[in-house]
DNA sequence: CCTTTAATGTTATAATATAACTAGATTGCC
DNA sequence: GGCAATCTAGTTATATTATAACATTAAAGG
């Protein structure tokens, strides 16, 4: 099946942008000895899988493949294990479907936005200044003292729209 | 204590156009009729209660007020009024919490964004053309299909910064 | 009316997340 | 090295949020 002729070149920019695996942990591996903190055994498993999947996965989904291996594992071991790594920015949270995905980029300020497909559950993490800027803007006009903010935007992406 | 100071009017202002319960009621009866569907008293009391919290109350906690004068009421009996309610645009959801929100401004397209604050509780629903249509462009110039969008930023409001 | 559909009642359970305490490992310091 | 302090992981129990599945009642339309 030739899949790809109605599928933006942008599209599949911003996809092939993503870390395999390897990268993702190296990084974070780097990231960890430059900040003096430990990217321990089970928390680079963990990081691991969250790339494995290629997409948001639940904390459950998580535990489960963890305990193939290692059978100690239990819900706080994965929920301790993903708040380290979101502190550490290498994970994000995906709020409106309770699961967890790989940052892109992590060591920069992480204000990405989801694109999150509804049908292949797939979610693309897009660097956009001109959102969060706006956000800030806002914000600020507001008076309002920004921390943390979620753009998640839900729908079909390129791929699943051809069905 | 004068306590209002330091708070931008603005953020007085985007305060003040929220409405009152009654207002919100009388705004959701009129739209259901229009549409031709039931606003039945459970789906009112529910979304009374919604505006009655002045900031955004998880099911349970509506829940726990609906049982002192409904007995009957279960965890299904909130989630199907939430659910009515959030088709129909007259409360939100807001995912970063788990808990829910009345519109502001119901029968328009409800893209607007939340300023949550971490200390107080509160949630100011802004509607923003800006970060909408921003995020529209992306997804467009991805071939990626929009159906929904949650733009939620936390932090502290101009109240809470004070202390 | 009476049929059909919509709404609610009811019971049970699934899915997600955290509390609280115990035990082990690592680090830094002397 | 040995010890204290701290960080990490193990373990058990439970809290919180949400849905499935089926029975019953109420409302709308012919």
């Amino acid at each position: 099946m030739s899949v790809s002729k109605t599928i933006p070149v942008a599209w599949q920019r911003a996809h092939d942008h993503g870390q395999c695996v390897v990268g993702a942990i190296d990084t974070a591996a780097r990231i960890c000895e430059s900040r003096g903190i430990r990217l321990t055994p089970l928390r680079r498993r963990v990081l691991e899988l969250v790339w494995e999947n290629h997409k948001p996965v639940g904390a459950y989904g998580l535990l489960d493949e963890l305990k193939r291996e290692h059978s100690s594992a239990a819900p706080p071991t994965i929920y301790r294990a993903l708040d380290f790594l979101m502190e550490q920015g290498f994970v994000h949270r995906i709020h409106s479907l309770n699961a967890y995905v790989g940052c892109n980029d992590p060591g920069h300020s992480h204000k990405g936005i989801f694109l999150i497909c509804n049908d292949c559950g797939d979610a693309l993490e897009i660097e956009d200044k001109g959102v969060a800027n706006t956000i800030d803007r806002f914000a600020s006009r507001l008076g309002f003292l920004l921390t943390s903010q979620s753009v998640e935007a839900a729908g079909l992406c390129p791929g699943c729209q051809e069905a």
